[in-house]
DNA sequence: CTCCTGATAGAACAAAGGTTTTATGTCAGA
DNA sequence: TCTGACATAAAACCTTTGTTCTATCAGGAG
C-alpha cells in the first residue's frame, strides 16, 4: 500500500517552482536555479529532494543532459505545457447530456482531460469537452469515440456547430445551426445528408462544437 | 530594405532541426546536439550559424544559460511551446501526392503550419499534414478542408489508417488497413460503408494518420 | 542513551556545453 | 589577380551544471 506521506514543505515548494520556472522559461531550471529560488544553502540538497521527488514519480531526471529534469503527471506521463479540458460526459443519442458548468470546474484529477493545442483556449476561453458515444452523429462525421471540445454557449450564429438539444425528442446532436425565422435548420456536416427543421423553442443550444479530437491506432 | 537573402542549406538545416528536437523533447538543443544531427565538423561552425539565425531575427540566445535558445516567431516574439507542423500540399482526389520527405523540409516560412498538441510529436516524431481538399474522403469522416496530420510510413499494421496511394488509379486515400494475403482491404472509417479490395502491389502506404484536425466558426 | 532515518550543509569534482582564437577555403566583384 | 565577405575547421578554453563525498543535526524507535 502506498499511502504516501506528507510531502515537506520544501520539496513542495520545489516541485512548485520546476512547474513555474518551465511556463516562464520554456526550458526546465537547473539545480542551481532551484537552489536560488528556494533559498537553499547547497545543491546536493537540491540534489537529494530531487532524486525523493523522482522516486516518488513526480518527475524524471535525464542523468545525461543539462536542464534534464522533465516533470510527470499522474500517469507517470511527461507534462506539457499544452493546456486539457476536462471530459466531463458523454453525448448520445438519447441520452441526457451532462451539465457543464464553468463554475466547480474542479480538480482535474476528478475527470480525465485531454491535452489539447494551446490555441483553442486563447482563442475561444473556457472550455469542455465530451465522448461520443455510438455512431449517431456520423452524419456530422463525428465518430463512435471521437471527443468533442466545445465551448459553453447559449445561442449561435448561423452556420456554427452547436451541441443541440431537442426538447421533445430529448436527444442531443452535433450539427450546424441556421435560424430560420420561427424555425431551426439544423444542417448535418455531411453535405450529401438532409437537414432537420423544428421549431425554434424546441431547440436548445447547449454549446459550440471547437474541434473534434480523433484517436488512431 | 529587409530583401532576405536565400538561407545557406545548412543554415536552414539547423532552424529545421532546433524546430523538431525543440518539439520532440521539450528542451532546446545544445550547440553539440546540433552540431552532431547536421554534420557540422566545428561547434564554431553552429555557433557561427547561431549568430546570423540570431541577426536575422529567427531565434534568441540567452548567452548566461545552457541550452539557451529560445526560438522567434515572424514578429520576433518566442515561438509558443506549442510544436507546429508543417502543411506541406493537399490530398485530394485523383490529384498526386506531394513529397514529405523527412529531408529539406525547410525553414518555417515556406509553409503554412498548424500547431498541435505537444504530445503527438513526442508520441510519434517528425509529422507533416495535408490539407484535404473535396469530399472524396467523407467515408473516412474527413471534410473538405480538414487538416490531416501524418506520420511517414512505408508500411503499416492491420488496423491503422493510412494514406494509401493506389498506383493504378492514381489516387490517394485515407483508410483502414489490413494486409489480407496478397491483397490489401482498404476499410472507410465509416462503417457504413464498404471496403475496397486491391492487390498488395498496388497499394503504396505513404504515412500514418495521427490525427485530424477540423476547423470549426 | 543509542541507533537509525530523513533532512541539511559545504566543498570539491567531473561532465556538459558555450565561446574564442586562429587558420583555411570559396567565390564574386574591383 | 587581388580583395573582402562568407563559410568552414580544429583545438583550446572556461563557465555552467550535474554528481559525489563527507559531516552535521533533529527526532523517533528500541
Amino acid at each position: 500500500m502506498v499511502a504516501r506521506r506528507k510531502m515537506p514543505e520544501r520539496r513542495r515548494r520545489i516541485l512548485e517552482f520546476i512547474h513555474e520556472f518551465y511556463s516562464e522559461n520554456g526550458i526546465p531550471p537547473t539545480v542551481r536555479d532551484i537552489q536560488q529560488a528556494c533559498d537553499i544553502s547547497s545543491t546536493s540538497v537540491v540534489d537529494y529532494n530531487l532524486r525523493q521527488l523522482e522516486d516518488a514519480g513526480y518527475l524524471n531526471r535525464r542523468r545525461e543532459v543539462a536542464r534534464g529534469i522533465e516533470l510527470l503527471d499522474r500517469d507517470g506521463e511527461p507534462v506539457s505545457s499544452a493546456p486539457r479540458v476536462q471530459i466531463v460526459g458523454s453525448i448520445a443519442a438519447g441520452q441526457p447530456l451532462p451539465v457543464f458548468s464553468t463554475e466547480g470546474a474542479v480538480a482535474s484529477e476528478e475527470f480525465d482531460t485531454v491535452e489539447i493545442s494551446p490555441d483553442l483556449p486563447r482563442r475561444h476561453g473556457k472550455l469542455f469537452a465530451l465522448t461520443v458515444k455510438g455512431t449517431s452523429m456520423i452524419d456530422a462525421l463525428i465518430d463512435d469515440g471521437d471527443v468533442v471540445v466545445i465551448k459553453p454557449a447559449q445561442d449561435a450564429s448561423n452556420g456554427e456547430m452547436v451541441v443541440a438539444w431537442l426538447r421533445d425528442e430529448e436527444e442531443a446532436t452535433l450539427k450546424k445551426f441556421y435560424l430560420e425565422g420561427d424555425r431551426v435548420r439544423l444542417q448535418p456536416a455531411n453535405s450529401t445528408m438532409q437537414p432537420i427543421f423544428c421549431p425554434a423553442d424546441n431547440v436548445e443550444v447547449k454549446g459550440k462544437v471547437v474541434t473534434v479530437l480523433r484517436k488512431f491506432g
